[in-house]
Formats: C-alpha cells, structure tokens, sequence
DNA sequence: TTTTTTTACGCAAACGTTTGTGCAAAACTA
DNA sequence: TAGTTTTGCACAAACGTTTGCGTAAAAAAA
C-alpha cells in the first residue's frame, strides 16, 4: 500500500493523504478525512519509513525523525556476554523505548572493518550512539565526525568535551583494596586485566597509599572470563604466591578464582579473601557469597539514554559529565586477616 | 556528498557517476572512470542507503542488498540479560558478520506496541528475521506476512513449515530426569517455569514413564532468575518437601537454589543433588560445579544466521527442521542416593 | 567508402514521500 | 450584490538513487 493507491481509491490527490495523515488536522474535509482513514485501516497501510526518510533527511547526518540510536562496544572482546555490558544496554533499550525512540545496532563492536560498523556510521536513520567502555580519544574523535550526538558509559573518566556517564572504575578499585586492607591484609593479589585498566590503576594506587609493596608475583595478568579467572588463580598458586586476599576485575572472573582455590583445598573465607567488581545478579547467590562493588549499570544507561536522547532533541548545550556511585556490597567471601 | 555534485564537478551526468560507481565495469572511459573515483576518494564519498533503497526494495518486504536481519526475542520477560540467549544472538550476530550481513535489532522483543518492533517490522531494510525462544503460532504467522524469511531457535518443536534450529527442551529433561533416576533418586523436585514450558514436560514425562509420581509440592513454579531459584527452593524447603535431588530450568535458577540449600546447611550433592540445562560459561566454576546439559548455543546461532541468509540469497526451499545434540555435563553436584 | 557494431554517455522516469504554491469554491463581510 | 477571507484540494518539485532507452561518435567490418 502507498499514498498513491490510497489517493486513487479515495478519489483524491496524493498530497491530500499525506496531510491527513500527518497533520490529521484541518487539510481536508470531514468526508476525505473519513474515507481516507477508512481505506487506511482496512488496507493496514503504513508509510514507508524509507522514503519519509530520504524525502524529509536529505543528507547523512539527519536530524529527523528516525528516533532511533545505537550501541557501540568499545572493546573488541567478548563484550556481548559480558553481563555487565549487556545489562547496560539493556538498560539503554529501556529508557528510549519509553521515549519512542528505538535501539537498533546493539552488537557491534567498533571495527570500521566490521560492515555492521560501516553500515551504522553510513546509516542516516541514527539519531546519535552510545559508546560503551573503555574506548580511546582516537576513536571517540572518529566517531564525532560522523554522529551528532555521541555519550560515554564507562568506568572511566574522558575529556570533558564528551557527555559521560561513569562510575569511576579507579575509585571503586581503591575502595575494594583498602577494604582488603582495613581487613588486616597486605598481600593482596590482583586478577584480570592490567594495561590501561583503570581497576588495576587503582588497586596500585591503594597499595602505594598505604605504603604497601607491589609485587609482581601477586598479579596474574589475564582476560575476563571465568576460564581467565580459574586460570589466573592457578597461576599464583603454582607461584607460591603467599596472598591472603584476592581482587578480581569482575565477578565472572572473581568465579573462576574461587573455584580454582576452592578446588586447591583453600577456604574462602577462611585462607584467602576474594573481592571483585560489578554485583552480577548472581553474586549474592553464590556460596560463599561474594563481596563486591555494586555497578549501578541500571541507572547508568537510563542515565545515557535519557542524554543522548535530549541532546537529540535538545539541540547542543556544554557536555555533561556525571558521576554515578557505587557501593561495597560487603558480604561473605572477605574475612579479617587472622595472622 | 551526492551523486549530483559529483557529476556536476566531474562534468559528467549523474547516470554516469552512478554506473562508475556501482558496475565499475566498462560503464565509461578510462579516463571518467579515473575522474569521478578520485572525487569519490578525495570527498570521502558514500552512497546515500536511504535513497538506495528507496530506489531498489520499493515495497515494503524488499529483497535488496540492505543484507541485514534482525533478532527478536519471543519472551517478553528479561531475555537480553538471559545468557542463553544473549550467546544465540551473539553468535547468530558473528555468523553474519562472515557472510557479510549485519545484525540490526537485536534487542527488540516482540511487542507489536513497542517502537523497535513496529519499526523493525516497517522498516524494508531487514531481509529476514531470527525468532529466538518460545514463540506461538499466531505470533509466527502474523511474522509471517512481513517478512520473507523467518528461522526459529530454541527448545522446542514447530510446525513443520517453518524453518528451525532446535535443541530439544523436552528431551534434554528427560535425560536431566533420567539421570537422576538412574541415580536412585525418586523424590526429584522441580524450580523453575511449568506452564507452556518443555523442560517442566520432560520432567513428567519421565517421572511417569518410570512410574515415579509426580507430586505437587515437589515443584516450585518460579520464574528464572538466581533470585527466583532460591525463592523456589526455599518454598520447597518451607513445605519440608522430601526431595533429593531437584531439577532447576535453568543454570541461573539452579545458581540462587543451591544457594538457599547451602544456606540452609544442606550439602550439595550429599544431601541434595541439583542438576540444570543451559551449560553456561560459570557453570563449571561453581562449587560445587554444576551438572548440567550442555545446549549447543554457538551451533545453533550459527546454524540460524547460515539458513537465514541462505534464504535469502537462494530464493525459496522446502522449511528445514534442524536437531543439535544436547550432550550431559555430568559434573559434581549430582550425587547416587544413599537411602 | 559505406555499413555495421561497439563504446560512451546523457535523458528521463521511477521509488514513496513531504510540502510550497496556486486556485477554485464556499463562507463570510460590507 | 460585490468584495474579502477562508477552506479544500490538486499540481508539481524535491530528496538521492538506479536503470531502460536513445544516440552520437568511434571502431570494426564490409
């Protein structure tokens, strides 16, 4: 079905539909009004959002109605099973749907080698995107040149010159070393990532505050996944690494941990603490149940969404840069250090 | 930039530019051919999709080279957090990306009064759809109008017209079931979801065929999330409900109920063994480390995306009904009975 | 040299919209 | 009744493409 059809079966012209549908106002008599909606339901007619867009955006980066945006992961890994990402934009799929607005490209990674990639940055049907996670200034400076409105969600701080949203990685890493240490301990390792990683920045951070040595062999450099973690334990047993508390970057890693020292016969908490990042809805759940920092990724990317969407709108005003808190969601798996 | 322009500064017509561009053939001359490409390059040039496919698809239900599809998630409930099928799509989106087509929509769960469907489903610029998870027969046929090409996966059996990638539901609980059976065990309980719900199917099923009767109180109708798994279990706990071993839906429910068994000093599996489907990633890095069936999510995400785009590309053939094995994880929470 | 084929390119229509302009007829005003 | 405003609608241009058709010039064949 098109105008045209519906035109001709009304016995009226193009334009008038369209401004009837549009405008539904006073373009055309009660008579055509009727008779045009009528034909419109009984054929389940809907305007072809192509040609609205070609005819009303004109160029790439329209400004029109297309109401919709999209997702970009910043790192290449495997961020679409990483719950914390999915929940973000999960959260992001939230909010703009109760603005009317759409969330469409959530998966792919950044890669302008990646057609989805491609197609995004071409696509003038999107309004602005999110970018999720640690992601560089290179690329941020990429991506204005094609988006409009761009805002960060991360955990870590950018330019000001961007909108953000963070939940300060660095500091929730601060808050979790010195609650290991206010536990009595001083030999405390590190699991997970460790270059450019605001976590581990801040988990060396903490110890040289607190005259604490870091050493080496207490850090077990390795990805984010269970299998990492299981893994990155492993390697400080084999060690002989003497710790008596464990960080872990996030809690799927944090899992892989425990078991790997569950399995060595350690008690947790008893032998060896362990404390990570993000409050997965099953950590608390977990046995022993696990002490972590909670993320508020929820309010995060309502919190994105909800900027992009009025700067969208809105037109521009100075970027905005908000911090969201988090908090020691302290529960089983850390013990004071019985020396 | 525009074909217009382009054509204006090359001194050549727009046909022209155009046939350069797409064909780049012997549209033109050597020399036209070497103008118009060096101001494609220098301006950084990128067709206008919109305008592309306004031109090609025209009707709605085109089948033009936008060489996308779409995900959409049968259950309104919270699926995109669901690890299950994050990991579908997040493969379905990977097996795209090696044929070239693009996921876009990857959030949207089906709700004809949620803007992303409404769009998705207007939008010309999808050529076929996923549909992940438990779906109806009117749903699929209402799809059905609007989209050429639709692949079902999940856990459970379709009508035979449709294409579906399934890993049968019912079947793995009855081997879960089974299992634990051929364990000893004869008060087995169930925490998860029941009505509509294979797995709840399979565990009739084969409770009865082993002429073991299936109680009321043993199952908990909870919903599938860790918080869920342990309200269920503390309910079976609350009824005193004899059971030794429980079947949970799925891996993130059994999470939650081995926790409030744990809580409440049972020993996992000495006391009660706990067994589920789904097999994800943390499973075996739980302690105990989780029995469970392993369902071929990589496979059949690829499996979908490959007989998606091969209908679409391939015109039309008779539906194929595709079966991957589950296989049991047989790992440390199950345990013999010892009456 | 003439005829035929090929090459190289322009013209214009079409895809389905939106929207400015124009013009009759209807409705007021004087 | 004549003049003015309002209403109701059609015409046509435009958005940026693609593509069938036409044709002049160049190349090949006769």
């Amino acid at each position: 079905m098109t105008l045209k059809e519906i035109a001709k079966e009304a016995g009226v012209s193009i334009s008038t539909v369209s401004r009837v549908i549009n405008n539904n106002s006073k373009a055309a008599s009660k008579d055509v009004q009727d008779r045009i909606w009528e034909i419109v339901r009984r054929t389940g007619y809907t305007p072809n959002s192509v040609a609205q867009n070609l005819k009303q955006g004109g160029s790439q980066t329209s400004e029109v109605k297309s109401r919709s945006i999209a997702c970009l992961f910043a790192r290449t890994s495997n961020t679409m099973t990483d719950i914390f990402f999915t929940s973000l934009a999960r959260s992001i799929d939230q909010e703009a749907f109760r603005h009317n607005y759409i969330l469409k490209y959530s998966f792919s990674s950044f890669d302008i080698s990646n057609p989805a990639t491609y197609q995004l940055i071409t696509d003038n049907n999107v309004n602005g995107i999110a970018v999720l996670g640690r992601c560089d200034k290179q690329t941020l400076k990429f991506l204005k040149q094609y988006f409009n409105h761009i805002v960060y969600a991360g955990l870590n701080s950018l330019d000001a010159k961007y909108d953000q949203i963070i939940c300060e990685g660095k500091q929730a890493a601060i808050t979790v070393t010195e609650h290991l240490i206010h536990l009595g301990h001083t030999h405390i390792g590190y699991i997970g990532e460790t270059s450019f990683e605001e976590r581990y920045a801040g988990y060396c951070q903490a110890l040289s505050e607190h005259r604490i040595p870091l050493r080496r062999e207490y850090v077990a450099d390795v990805k984010l996944s269970s299998e990492d973690g299981y893994r990155g334990a492993k390697l400080l047993l084999e060690r002989q690494a003497k710790v008596t508390a464990i960080f872990c970057s996030n809690d799927i890693t944090a899992i892989g941990a425990m078991h790997a020292f569950q399995e060595s016969g350690l008690h947790i908490p008893g032998d060896i603490s362990v404390i990570s990042i993000d409050d997965i809805d099953t950590a608390q759940y977990l046995t022993p149940m696990l002490s972590t920092i909670h993320i508020p990724t929820q309010e995060m990317g309502q919190m994105a969404a909800k900027i992009l969407i009025d700067r969208i709108e809105g037109g521009h005003r100075l970027p905005i840069k908000m911090n969201l808190p988090f908090y020691l969601a302290s529960r089983e798996s850390c013990a004071r250090y019985k020396g």
